[in-house]
DNA sequence: GCGAAAGTATGATATTTGTCATATAAGAAA
DNA sequence: TTTCTTATATGACAAATATCATACTTTCGC
């Protein structure tokens, strides 16, 4: 399936210094190109899959990937995303429990392995690295927690107006302002937390009330005050 | 509010064998008992604040504490509980973010303090103490990305029964095999993402099919393979 | 122990959301 | 291109859930 790629340097990777990498030195950065390797996943390519255990960390060089994980009757949720810089598999590796989702490529992407006595040395010799890693788990649980209590209180409305916004926020956008990734409006559903239908009749009112653009997958926010509003407000 | 005690020593804390302290050694734990303060909190007192900076790390030595955030208008969200053994307060020192929750006393608790200098030296200094946390920040997120799937794909009458199970596997039973914390219906029902009327009818109906037992604050599970089914029933 | 306040309970009703059916549009494969 | 499959869209309806009103019960401070 995969394809295995030439191995980028972790030293000239542009993603390094916005990663947990950031901090390690030219030495360090060489045992990681050692070792590590890097292959190519075409778009729906899956890259490892919940249930097993992780065998090392995956770092994304290029593209985007979804991390799902199976609930009701095998519907599938996503967690999280992880794009240029992000890194992988790193809580099975640490809970030493069994992968919790599922990774799966949203466009081609290139994806670096670094095997998991690589990942532990550094923690080991390094307490940067395990401050950063202890940073970017408890951003996690922070992002987590908030979800959390919007799922919990919000109305489906307000939770489509702020996963756009976070959308935007995580991925930018692309040459015609719109958010850049392309995902199915079952994907947003099962964000939001809704079923697809409810989504699609959301969104076309979100469109209506002139909040957004739809073109296909492609989505503009024409009304950013206009969907803060509606994700915050106090009734 | 809160009233000093006496300083409980680390080495003789039963809880430590359970907590991220588990792999310090004689000095590392006298090190900490130099440097920590223990504070005794009534129920319902508050032991921390949502928004402000952690100064270090509290650690529950007795008694039961939920840690609950603000969501909408005000309304509390339980995003986590801490009983003897459970350290809180690290995630906004990890992130360098405000505390994303305040901790609550569920009933009398002695909290012990450990400033966050320590927390780092120990960071620093004992590889081990690391994995731990990483280990606990790991585990974390597993449990959130689970909720939050279960809260984007479950009915409420699943996600109570699932909660109902969690309660009982977290907390233990208490002498007359009841879940052993005392909670409102309406804590419960924010934990499960509904109104308080709703979560009052729901738990009336699983105890009139004959489910749970209650009373007053204090519930037993009656039947916990038909809670099983409920909460993972496949349609 | 008493009274106020908070928590629990239940009914009636409105609203939201999910489900099923079906139509159309877009994309992938032959 | 044509065909087949998948994704998007919309209506009608059913089901779940929230809201509001109200009564009862427990708890806690004085």
């Amino acid at each position: 399936m995969s394809e295995k790629l030439d191995v980028p340097s972790c030293s000239k990777c542009n993603a390094r210094h916005q990663s947990v990498f950031c901090s390690l030195n030219a030495d360090q950065l060489d045992s990681l190109d050692s070792e590590k390797g890097c292959d190519f996943y075409k778009k729906g390519e899956q890259i490892f899959k919940e249930g097993g255990y992780s065998r090392g960390l995956f770092c994304v060089n290029k593209g985007k990937v979804k991390l799902v994980r199976l609930g009701q009757s095998g519907k599938e949720q996503i967690v999280r995303f992880a794009k240029a810089g992000d890194i992988m598999g790193y809580n099975s590796m640490l809970s030493k429990r069994q992968l919790s989702s599922s990774a799966v490529a949203l466009e081609d992407s290139a994806v670096c392995f670094i095997p998991s006595h690589e990942f532990f040395d550094l923690i080991r010799s390094e307490p940067n690295f395990s401050l950063k890693m202890l940073e970017l788990t408890a951003k996690n649980w922070d992002e987590a927690s908030r979800l959390i209590t919007d799922m919990a209180q919000k109305t489906t409305r307000q939770r489509l107006a702020e996963m756009l916004l976070w959308l935007k926020e995580t991925f930018g956008l692309d040459k015609d302002d719109c958010i850049d990734v392309k995902l199915t409006r079952e994907e947003i559903a099962s964000m939001v937390g809704t079923a697809t239908e409810s989504l699609i009749r959301l969104l076309a009112d979100f469109k209506k009330n002139k909040l957004i653009v739809l073109e296909g997958k492609k989505i503009k926010l024409l009304d950013i005050h206009g969907l803060v509003m509606i994700a915050e407000l106090v009734d």
